[in-house]
DNA sequence: TTTGTAAATAGGAATGATTCCGATTATGAA
DNA sequence: TTCATAATCGGAATCATTCCTATTTACAAA
């Protein structure tokens, strides 16, 4: 999802588009990877001195609801990425950078019956390590 | 791993065998889950009133780092559990009790090749939901 | 353009899990 | 039994995150 249809999608709602929520997309849609709630404010101060953990938690919040981010827990701390919204798939995530590659390979697809009478509500398939790029660094 | 062998492990390497580690060990062999350390302590309690949470944290990491235990990230708080050292698989964990079921199927299997150049260091499996028992509750 | 109101925000306090630290106690080798 | 070191307690500190209240802002309607 793109930083116009996204603020469409909130305004449609009945929510705001205020400077704030463009940048915080706008910094998510040049990430290409997962980002702390800290890492968003280092940059958000940039360009809002005084901005609140408040505020960047409650449209973190409004926006992983929204399914305009996904979120993941790494090393104790909770990351966001723009949401992969065309097809379901996976990522390796460089432990380095943070960012991502799509894994097009869901395991669920081979776990058909394998679990009668078992309510499966979610699933969490992540490979952890070093990207190329952060490799030869 | 059993307690035994757990507490001879610690033994040999140069660790002192105590009885609150006793008793942790005691807790999580019979878990047959996830627990988290207010689990524990609350268990802890019952046996040696005013343990700290100091000694649990040191304990659970120090099991940990000799993988007598194995931890998890779950809803923003460790969990951990006796480890399966036999052989490689993951597990479906159940959102209600913790209890888990091995899933003898690892999605690393199949992307031999599929990310050159990547250095791959870990990978988590887990599938969320409920657990036959707790649906019928 | 002005106004009214609900949403959004700042600033800071509160929370909850986890870690750290200094003083005390207990284990196990000699 | 003694002694050095590991283990523990109790409580303070830390860190991410959430909550609360007063103030500001976006934007729909006049």
């Amino acid at each position: 999802m793109n930083i116009h249809d996204a603020m469409t999608l909130l305004k449609e709602k009945g929510y705001k588009t205020t400077g704030k929520r463009k940048e915080i997309l706008d910094y998510f849609s040049h990430a290409d990877g997962y980002r702390t709630a800290k890492d968003l404010i280092q940059f958000m101060e940039k360009s809002y001195e005084g901005i609140s953990f408040d505020t960047i938690y409650r449209n973190l919040h409004l926006f992983c609801d929204m399914g305009i981010l996904e979120a993941t827990e790494l090393k104790g701390e909770k990351h966001f990425r723009i949401a992969c919204s065309h097809h379901h798939h996976h990522h390796f995530i460089c432990s380095d950078c943070g960012k991502t590659k799509e894994i097009n390979l869901c395991p669920m697809d081979e776990l058909e019956g394998a679990l009668p009478n078992y309510i499966i509500e979610d699933h969490k398939f992540e490979i952890y390590g070093v990207c190329p790029n952060c490799r030869n660094t």
